[in-house]
DNA sequence: TTGTAAGCGTTATCAC
DNA sequence: GTGATAACGCTTACAA
C-alpha cells in the first residue's frame, strides 16, 4: 500500500523515472522538438504515469513568464462586456494563456488597487477598459514594463496602445439618423459621465449632432444613470417629468434602453410609435425585447479577440499597429418617421 | 539621469535601504504585528519609496500559497452566473484573494482541461459548478489536495463539499403553483439535460409534480434548448407546432423564459393572458421584461458569498459544514388562473 | 525582535 | 542532444 498523501510529483521525479536529467524533462515538456523522439516518448510516458502537473509558480519564477493576461473591467454584472470577455478568453486560451479578471464598480481607487494586484500576480499583459485611468495605474505599468492595451475607446492623445471604438462618431451617427426621420425633441438617458470617457463621448456626440442642426439639448432632458435596467427606467421617468415629452430618447447603452422601454410599457406608451428609444452596443437582448429598437452595433467580440492578439503579438516581440479603431454600424429596426413639431 | 529601465525593486533592495535583513522586510510586509513599530515604519517607507511590488510567483513558490481561487463555469456569456461571480469576487477580494475564471461552454473535456490549467496555476481552492464532472477532475483534485466546493446543485451522494440549491424541489414548487391555478396542459422548454444535473433535476421535478396529480408530459411537449434567448424562442415555437397549445410553459431558466415571451409577442399572444410562461433563477431582467413572469428565485449572490467563505474557512483550517442547501422561493407576479380544460 | 541561510520547483546557460 | 548547475525572489525554521 502506498502513502495516503503522496506528495505531488515534481520534475525531478519524472527525470528519475525516465532516466534523464531535469533539464531534458523540462525541454521535452516545453520544447518537444529540441529533444530526440525516443527520449521525448520516455519522458511523456513517465510524466503521465506519475500524473505530473507542472508547478506554475516555480515555472513563472524561473522563466519570468506567467502566461497570464489580466483584464480590469468596470463590472462583471451587466452583459455589455460578456462578449468581449468571452472572446478574450477564447483567443488567449488557444494561445496557452489564462485570463485573470478583476472589476472595480466604476471606482478609480479600487481600479488602481486591483490593477496593482494583477501586476503583483505577474500578469504578462493587461487589458484595461477605457482611456481614463488613475495616474498611478500608468505609473505602475511603466515601472514594471507591463504591456497593456486600452479598449472600448480610442486614445486621442496617442500615448497609449489601444483598440477601441469611436464612441463620439457613433453617437453622431445615430443622432443624425433620428434627425433625418424628422425628430426634433430629444432627450438623453446617459451613463454616469464622471471618469468615463465612453459615456462622455457619446453624450458629446449627441450634443454636437443636434447643435449642427441648430437644436439644443436642455439640461432637464439629460439625465445620468448607472448602467442598469432600473437606471433606464428611472432616467426616462425623470425625463417625462421634465416637461414636454421628447419624441426621441437616446440611451447611453442598450441596458439603459431596455429599462427605458420597460418604463414606456409601464406607462402604456408604444415604442417606437409614441416615442423612439435608441441605444448603443446592440446587445442581442435589446433587439429581442423590442424588435423596433434601433441602436449602434459595436463589434464587442471582435474587440476582445483583437485586444488579445495585440498583446500576444507584442509578447512575442512582433511589431504591431499600436492604435486601432474598430468600425461601428447603425442597426435600424422598424424606425418611424416623426412629423417636425 | 537614471536608467531607462531600472529593474523592478526586489525584497533585497528594500532591505538594503531600510538597513534590515530580507527576513525582516518579509515579516513587516506580511505579518506587521511581528515587527517593532519603528522597524515597520522604516521598511514601509523604504518599500514605498522604491515602488516595491512583491513578486507573486516567488512568494507562491516559497510559501506554497497563491492566494488565488479558481472558478470553473459553464459559460460567461449569459447573465445567470453574473451575480454569483460578482459575489465571489467581492468576498474573495475582501479576504485578499484573487479570482481566476474559466469557462467551458458545457463541454466536459474542455472543463477537465481548464480545471487542470487552474490546478497547474496553483489555485488554493476551486469552485465548480454543478455536481456532474469528468472523473479526471475529481482525480486531479484529490491527487493535488485542492480544496473545492460544488455549487448550484446539491450533491446527494454526500461525497463532495457543496453549496447548492434543491433544483428538483424548486421545480415541484412552481409546477404545483401552476396546477393550483388550474392549468392542466403543460409544456417544458428545458435546458440541455446531458451532463447537466441542474437541468435534469428541474425537468424531473416538473414531471414528478405533474405525475402526482395524474398528468403526463408527452414527449412532444418537452424540448431541450441551449440557455439562450434564441433557444427559448425556438423551443416555444416547436411546442406550439406540436399540437394543442399548452396553457402553461415552464422554462428551464429565465433566459429561456425571456426568449419564450418574445416568441409569444411575435405571435400576438399575451403573457400570461393567453399562455403562462414561468422560469427559474429570477433574473431582474425577466421581471422587467414581463412583470407577469412568475419564477423561482434562486439566491445566486448568496451562493457566491457562501461558496467563497466556505473555501476561505477551510483554507484557514477551520471546521465547516461541508454540505448545505440554500432556500429557493416562489415569486408570483400577476398569475392568472386557468379553467380546467 | 531580528538575522542567517536553506529551501521552494522550475528554466536557462553552459559545457560536453 | 543531453547533463550539471546556477539562478529566479521570496518565506521560514532556527539561531542569536
Amino acid at each position: 500500500m502506498t502513502d495516503k498523501f503522496p506528495r505531488a510529483a515534481r520534475l525531478a521525479d519524472v527525470a528519475r523515472l525516465a532516466k534523464v536529467s531535469t533539464a531534458t524533462v523540462s525541454r521535452a515538456l516545453t520544447l518537444p522538438q529540441k529533444v530526440k523522439a525516443r527520449t521525448l516518448e520516455r519522458v511523456q510516458q513517465a510524466a503521465s504515469s506519475l500524473g505530473y502537473v507542472a508547478h506554475g509558480a516555480a515555472r513563472a519564477l524561473a522563466s519570468r513568464r506567467t502566461h497570464t493576461i489580466g483584464a480590469v473591467l468596470p463590472t462583471l454584472e451587466n452583459a455589455i462586456f460578456a462578449n468581449t470577455i468571452a472572446a478574450l478568453q477564447r483567443t488567449l486560451d488557444a494561445a496557452g494563456y489564462v485570463l485573470l479578471l478583476a472589476s472595480h464598480d466604476f471606482d478609480a481607487d479600487i481600479e488602481a488597487r486591483v490593477t496593482r494586484t494583477l501586476i503583483e500576480r505577474g500578469v504578462d499583459g493587461l487589458v484595461l477598459l477605457g482611456t481614463t485611468h488613475h495616474p498611478d495605474i500608468y505609473r505602475m505599468l511603466e515601472a514594471n514594463g507591463v504591456p497593456y492595451v486600452l479598449t472600448w475607446a480610442f486614445d486621442e492623445s496617442g500615448n497609449h496602445p489601444c483598440v477601441g471604438f469611436d464612441n463620439r462618431a457613433a453617437a453622431v451617427r445615430i443622432t443624425d439618423h433620428l434627425l433625418d426621420l424628422g425628430h426634433r425633441r430629444f432627450a438623453m438617458v446617459s451613463g454616469i459621465t464622471a471618469s468615463n470617457e465612453r459615456a462622455q463621448e457619446r453624450l458629446s456626440g449627441v450634443r454636437a449632432a443636434l447643435a449642427s442642426r441648430g437644436i439644443g439639448l436642455p439640461a432637464q432632458y439629460v439625465v445620468e444613470k448607472p448602467y442598469t435596467h432600473t437606471g433606464g427606467r428611472e432616467g426616462l421617468s425623470e425625463v417625462f417629468g421634465a416637461g414636454e415629452a421628447p419624441t426621441a430618447v437616446i440611451c447611453g447603452n442598450d441596458v439603459l434602453a431596455i429599462g427605458a422601454i420597460a418604463e414606456c410599457h409601464a406607462r402604456g406608451l408604444t415604442v417606437p410609435g409614441d416615442v423612439s428609444i435608441t441605444g448603443f452596443d446592440d446587445m442581442e437582448l435589446a433587439a429581442l425585447m423590442n424588435p423596433a429598437l434601433t441602436t449602434m452595433r459595436f463589434p464587442t467580440a471582435e474587440l476582445g479577440a483583437y485586444a488579445a492578439n495585440h498583446l500576444l503579438m507584442r509578447l512575442e516581440g512582433k511589431a504591431v499597429d499600436l492604435r486601432c479603431k474598430l468600425p461601428t454600424e447603425l442597426v435600424v429596426r422598424g424606425s418611424t418617421a416623426k412629423p417636425v413639431a
